[in-house]
DNA sequence: ATTATCTATAGATCTATAGATAATGC
DNA sequence: ATTATCTATAGATCTATAGATAATGC
């Protein structure tokens, strides 16, 4: 068995990560706390030693699953890869990601089961959504930061529509033309005017 | 009790059309077939006469609620209310449309759910999405058909992506403000050039 | 004769809790 | 002494089916 404080904090992490990645798998409601604790080689009964209800574990999870595009920006900034707005496009707007979702964005992922969740889910979101516009303004410098910010929303919103839509669909070709017409249109107007 | 082939007919519409608002509401697991049918004033026994199986009526009820759009464009065809695409915008990135998801658009409620969906309620979906890009092409002429075709699909995406989001936080000010960014942007867009 | 509906229920979930066990940490 | 984990289970779902009932339609 064996349980330090430090072995408590890494198996707790190593739930919500999983949960993080099963739920964009298969949605909130897809996987159940006997399934996740398996997966994580536990059993059911360790659960609520962690969380004090499934929604809790729903918060942590979600909260998670945001800001791969963060940590990307944050490892460009202390030496690592440099992190473009056509990059960002072309890498969210991908195949890989499409059929990846549970490491990918979890607006586009689960937007809409985390609009019928708890509060403390929904306000952890908000704050992610202001963190990603911030990011995506940073990434796509305008005349101002006002219309910086407004771009970075609309550019935010077809990305998240776009590939919630390519995933809905299966139609292959369908798919495809959503994800490099929303692509190509995203970088022509950052390139020209508006 | 009392059936005829024409009662038939109208009890299934009746579980289709109540499925499709509640599973727009609470999501496609959100509520039971025993629930369902309690609400359609039928009890659960009689649910696999109209339906071989739940995904069945999840197929059926995905599809009876896209089409909100379309049976717009048809009544102004026929003498209703003129359709624009400003008062497009407008309805489809109002509060009432984000308060009430149960009579709104199928996409922005149920995309990511309808994504891990059967294969046959995704071929419905493929159907309906080129349906809602032609409707939306046509509404917002541009150039040429390809040129046109590319915008909606951009309008499109946003349209769904800034919906979803506008409902997953609940911060009020920054939803509003997500749901009239774009709106702004579209309709400007659609004036100016491209 | 057929079948849409009803009541009842089998069997499989799922969340949450109870109580035992074994390790940490004072 | 405390607590993270385990096994076991209560109680509440949920999908699907069985069999009875009552109406249609030949």
């Amino acid at each position: 068995m064996g349980f330090s404080k430090a072995q408590r904090a890494k198996t707790h992490e190593r739930i919500v990560k999983l949960a993080a990645k099963r739920f964009r798998e298969e949605g909130l409601a897809g996987i159940g706390i006997a399934g996740l604790m398996k997966e994580a080689g536990l059993t059911v009964g360790g659960f609520y030693k962690h969380f004090d209800s499934r929604n809790d574990l729903v918060a942590e999870a979600v909260n998670s699953a945001f800001g791969g595009w963060k940590r990307r920006v944050d490892a460009a900034k202390s030496g690592g890869p440099p992190v473009s707005y056509e990059k960002l496009i072309d890498d969210y707007l991908s195949e890989a990601h499409r059929d990846n979702p549970g490491t990918g964005c979890a607006f586009s992922a689960l937007a809409p089961e985390i609009a019928r969740s708890d509060k403390r889910t929904r306000a952890l979101t908000s704050e992610q959504v202001r963190n990603d516009i911030q990011l995506i303004a940073a990434l796509r410098p305008a005349k101002d930061k006002r219309r910086a910010r407004s771009r970075a929303i609309l550019t935010f919103s077809a990305l998240v529509g776009a590939m919630a839509l390519a995933r809905a669909v299966s139609d292959e070709a369908l798919s495809r033309e959503i994800l490099k017409t929303v692509a190509d249109l995203l970088k022509k107007f950052r390139l020209e005017a508006p």
